[in-house]
DNA sequence: GTCGATGCAAACGTTTTGCACACTG
DNA sequence: CAGTGTGCAAAACGTTTGCATCGAC
């Protein structure tokens, strides 16, 4: 369970992995898309596409925000990212071997990664009962935060 | 309707009661109003706000869908009602009392009610060793459903 | 009569799509 | 040179807001 922590443990590709990946599918590495990828290994895994698009831009200043989003479709087809939802604003990407839990906070709206070795019992346990396999990083999971809670309980 | 397992354990007020709550809290009984909180106790719990206009049209039909979004807002603020992502698309509506987690299916886009129970375990384990309250019942628990887990399984 | 609620239209933020042109392989 | 990817504009989608009017109390 929990390794983390700087281990080298998940086999995560490179720009130029991804890069191969596109072209052996039968796409064209273009400008736009190379600083994209570059992007999304840049980010903590917590970026819109307008955060995406800045970046992109740095290098790319003609680069257009629907240009961002096909390739994040393309790329997530291709299974090298994967998008999550951790509030009602806009979806947020990143790299699939870095996707993972969030809990986010309905009072301060505050978001927390969460380790995925809190969601190992129930995934389980819900495979067992129900046959459905969970995949606890695409929605946020919504609750109290412990400071949120504390104001609760102090003022109710 | 409503009661599973022949458990009548839960108090859910009833049209009458949601109508003096709003009157109590400074609001007004209006037709429109009336009838969302009418649509309201006969969905199943899954009405998004198009669903519930046009339930309302059937005894209102000049009802608007911003009268809806704004009654459905105060109602929540009220703590009548809560609102889910099921999906990508639309939010949906339930009386909070009736307010359940999700499980979504990332294959065939089916959406499954999850039984409280299964949380329970997660929900104290996350409560006392990160201090997070969770609420599973806003956002669908994304994964693969059981037929679309074999059908994975068997042609990789 | 007061003030909250409504219908309507228009704006919003995020994402998608249609098109002509530019570029990769 | 074939065909994919691009920039741009515009639409689509769910939701919110401004405003004049209406109606509950």
């Amino acid at each position: 369970m929990g390794e983390r922590d700087g281990h080298e443990a998940a086999p995560e590709p490179g720009v130029a992995e991804v890069l191969e990946l596109v072209r052996s599918a039968g796409g064209r590495v273009t400008a736009p898309r190379r600083a994209l990828v570059e992007a999304l290994f840049a980010t903590d895994g917590h970026a819109t596409a307008e955060d995406l698009v800045a970046r992109v831009r740095e290098a790319e200043p003609e680069a257009h925000l629907s240009t961002i989003y096909r390739n994040l479709e393309e790329l997530e087809d291709l299974g090298v990212i994967a998008h999550s939802h951790l509030g009602h604003g806009a979806a947020t990407y990143q790299l699939a071997s870095r996707s993972h839990a969030h809990f986010l906070c309905s009072v301060c709206g505050r978001t927390t990664d969460a380790p995925p070795s809190l969601f190992a019992g129930v995934a389980a346990k819900v495979r067992d009962e129900i046959g459905f396999r969970i995949d606890a990083s695409h929605f946020a999971v919504e609750g109290l935060c412990r400071a949120c809670a504390s104001n609760v309980d102090e003022s109710p």
